[in-house]
DNA sequence: CAGTGAGCGAGCTTCCGCTTGACTT
């Protein structure tokens, strides 16, 4: 290595492809990320001393760290080639830090794209680290974790144990739970629409359609109806004709969000599948970084992209664009999601990995493309019987321009009488028109959509809440808290007036239609609106939406060396700090509890509320002097709510348990846990199945499912060591020893059928695996 | 596709932002 540079960047992909541009006298590799961070446990700040981190080298980087002082040591130089942002720049110092490096005079080299002459340009012209921006970055750290470490415990005090709140998250849920009571406080007003189809005699003798609408509404049905009246035997001619040219742009290529967003719309993938998927092709080489917030392409791409769409299409149908980002908020540290190579359309990948690619090659080609130009064409209908005027929109593509290759989506539901791209039958100024028919149809106003995964993530990108690589880990975090669910809801049924005038007769008829069901939407659960609410009442600043972008601009001064960051801290913590103590003193237990009405068996009172394992309710209450008084208590099934639910719908929750009958001399027990409704008989426990109705099944169903269940734990028996209270047993991940209630490994390699009671001994000697930790940022 | 089934007595839970890998109890 002698005689070497050294190159340490933050994703291994990335150092590969590097690798590639420089010669041997180059040794590219990466940090992973971030290499040292605050502890998992205890705030770790040291908040009497200037708020000094106490920064740990995280337990999964101590061996990459070990390899990278290894390389360092034996470099004769070094390059910081982080990403050119708050974090990256925080990462380089963090390296500076356990390579024994000084921060000021290290080398620290940048490029927001990786093409093989920005990264020569970059090692050429290396810079020192902006320590201004790492105190930037370290600002966002301590105050992230100061909210959230302070909050959190709040929470488990006057709410429930494990909760947590954040800058982020907590904003992201009452988001949520705002729009929720937004849909379900609307008030949806009808209206009569008015439209018409009228007969065109075409040449050679055929007819066409045209259908016009009429600008005027009516909000009573006996207005509309009123209308129609006037306009029986009417004769309807064309007004006017207007034709007005129009276009339309291409969208920038994408960025996290705008992929996650057109990748819901168009693949039906939720974020995190999206991430999942452009990770595996950023891997392989297919596309660039998938995790930014630019719109930026490289010069060599806006080159590569011209060459092709010339060559596909032709040259008219190319123009080069560079887009500026629109998000203040972005820190641009890197080109936008593109192809790697935009001569490849086909790639050899699965599925999925080639409709997203398909998706990110489409819309980066489009945005170098030209407009679409179009004709639009008004066609006006007067009438001699009043002076309303009904218009027919038409529109055709005069040049395609990028429309050739992509269209973007919108969130809004397409509406299906949409007069748009639909060709006009031709008419003349003057000529008269046949009435077919004429219908006035009641709608209703929508409230605001529910969001979706990727809809929730536009509005935080919107308010500069979150970060590219946190949209997905955040939407996974509120779910996981079971503050939010996503899921699908079917609609209720609507009835709406439809009135008809043709051949001068008027019908009124009543049609059916399906309104309010979801699609994979996200709701607020109880507990997310009990929190939210709380969090709102006790720490309004925090949870406001402006709070994040305030902050930032703060963070902005630090970067630009205006601003001391520790005093910054200081002044959001203090205020901060006493807020925390005061509500932990004064605030009241939150439970939500409502009174649901008085148990008609006793007449006590019946209440719904948030006990320690979730929503429930209860009879009676408990009383301090009376020992034998003691409530009942039942949880809430997962689709009620303690804002909905009713008397009765709750004194049903109560016939559980229920005893069913008796089996081998023993009690049969039907009731709902926490894994959902099960049998309980002889002290085992067996899950009902979903078909099964706890509240109904009969004594012979529970047998079968109780021997069904014997029978699948005899075949999960391997072996049996009886004396000891230890069986192997074969479960999911393949055999495992089980004794008492604790579970252990066996190791690679070793039959289980045939291991002998000293070697399970000494396995269950070494001490159960370890719990099972989160899929990222794993627990030690 | 195994296991879990309570209603605080113990200790623990928790943030946001960078990154990918190991093969679960």
């Amino acid at each position: 290595m002698a005689g070497k540079s050294l190159i340490i960047v933050e994703s291994p992909s990335k150092a590969k492809t590097i690798n590639k541009y420089l010669g041997s006298n180059f040794v590219v590799t990466s940090s992973y990320g971030h290499i040292r961070d605050l502890p998992d446990k205890g705030v770790a700040i040291d908040i009497e001393n200037g708020y000094t981190p106490q920064y740990e080298i995280s337990e999964d980087k101590k061996k990459l760290v070990a390899e990278l002082k290894k390389l360092a040591k034996d470099a004769d130089d070094i390059y910081l080639a982080t990403d050119e942002d708050r974090e990256g720049e925080a990462i380089s110092w963090h390296l500076c830090s356990v390579l024994n490096l000084d921060p000021k005079k290290a080398k620290r080299i940048t490029y927001t794209e990786v093409t093989e002459k920005a990264i020569k340009n970059a090692v050429n012209n290396p810079r020192f680290i902006n320590l201004d921006l790492v105190n930037a970055q370290q600002a966002r750290r301590v105050l992230d974790r100061l909210v959230g470490y302070e909050l959190s415990p709040v929470l488990w005090k006057k709410v429930k144990p494990s909760l947590s709140a954040g800058r982020v998250q907590s904003v992201a849920v009452r988001l949520i739970v705002e729009r929720e009571r937004d849909v379900k406080n609307f008030n949806s007003v009808a209206t009569f629409k008015v439209s018409a189809n009228f007969i065109v005699s075409e040449e050679g003798g055929r007819t066409a359609v045209l259908k016009a609408e009429s600008n005027t509404k009516f909000s009573k049905e006996q207005d509309a109806l009123a209308y129609l009246e006037q306009l029986k035997g009417a004769i309807f001619s064309v007004k006017d004709i207007e034709k007005k040219p129009a276009k339309r742009t291409p969208s920038a290529p994408f960025t996290t969000s705008t992929l996650q967003q057109e990748a819901s719309r168009k693949l039906g993938f939720s974020v995190l599948r999206t991430m999942r998927i452009a990770q595996n092709l950023y891997e392989a080489g297919h596309i660039t970084y998938m995790r930014t917030d630019s719109t930026s392409l490289s010069d060599l791409a806006l080159a590569d992209l011209a060459t092709e769409i010339k060559q596909r299409y032709g040259d008219k149908f190319h123009k080069r664009r560079q887009y500026t980002t629109k998000n203040e908020n972005a820190q641009e540290a890197h080109e936008a999601i593109r192809p790697s190579v935009v001569s490849n359309f086909d790639i050899d990948v699965e599925r999925d990995e080639q409709r997203l690619y398909e998706l990110i090659w489409k819309r980066t080609v489009a945005s170098q493309m030209n407009d679409a130009e179009l004709e639009r064409t008004i066609i006006s209908i007067k009438n001699d019987k009043n002076t309303d005027v009904l218009s027919a929109t038409g529109e055709v593509i005069v040049f395609e321009g990028f429309l050739k290759v992509y269209t973007e989506d919108t969130d809004e539901e397409a509406d299906a009488d949409d007069a748009a791209s639909t060709l006009l039958p031709p008419v003349k100024v003057g000529q008269d028109l046949n009435l077919r028919e004429m219908t006035a149809t009641e709608r209703f106003s929508k409230p605001q959509p529910r969001y979706t995964e990727a809809s929730l993530v536009k509005k935080l990108e919107e308010l500069g809440i979150g970060r590219p690589s946190t949209y997905a880990p955040t939407i996974t975090t509120v779910q996981q808290r079971g503050y939010v669910v996503k899921e699908s809801r079917d609609g209720v049924e609507r009835k709406f007036r439809v009135l008809t005038l043709k051949e001068n007769n008027i019908d009124g008829v009543t049609k059916t239609e399906i309104t309010g069901a979801e699609k994979m939407k996200l709701f607020p659960t109880d507990i997310g609106s009990l929190v939210n609410d709380f969090l709102v009442e006790n720490f309004k600043d925090i949870l406001d939406y402006g709070f994040t972008a305030g902050i930032e601009e703060q963070f902005d001064e630090i970067a630009r060396g205006k601003v001391e960051w520790s005093k910054m801290i200081d002044g959001f913590y203090k205020p901060f700090h006493s807020t925390v103590q005061q509500t932990e003193k004064e605030a009241k237990r939150v439970t939500g509890e409502r009174l649901l009405g008085d148990d008609p068996a006793t007449g006590e009172p019946v209440i719904a509320r948030m006990g320690k394992f979730g929503a429930m309710v209860q009879i009676g209450k408990a009383d301090e002097n009376d020992e034998s008084k003691k409530p009942r208590f039942a949880s809430l099934r997962a689709t009620q709510s303690i804002e909905t639910i009713t008397l009765d719908e709750a004194m049903e929750l109560f016939k559980l348990p229920r005893v069913v009958g008796e089996f081998e001399g023993k009690d049969v027990k039907v009731s709902i846990g926490r894994f959902g409704p099960y049998i309980a008989h002889n002290s085992k426990f067996v899950s009902l199945k979903k078909e099964n109705d706890p509240y109904t099944i009969a004594l012979d169903e529970c047998v079968e499912l109780i021997k069904a269940k014997r029978e699948a734990e005899a075949n999960a028996l391997i072996q049996d060591f009886a004396a000891e209270g230890i069986q192997i047993l074969k479960g999911r991940f393949g055999p495992y020893i089980k004794k008492g209630k604790d579970n252990y490994k066996i190791p690679k390699g070793t039959e289980a059928e045939l291991m002998t009671l000293e070697e399970v001994l000494e396995i269950v000697k070494a001490g159960p695996a370890p719990k099972k930790g989160s899929r990222f940022g794993k627990k030690k």
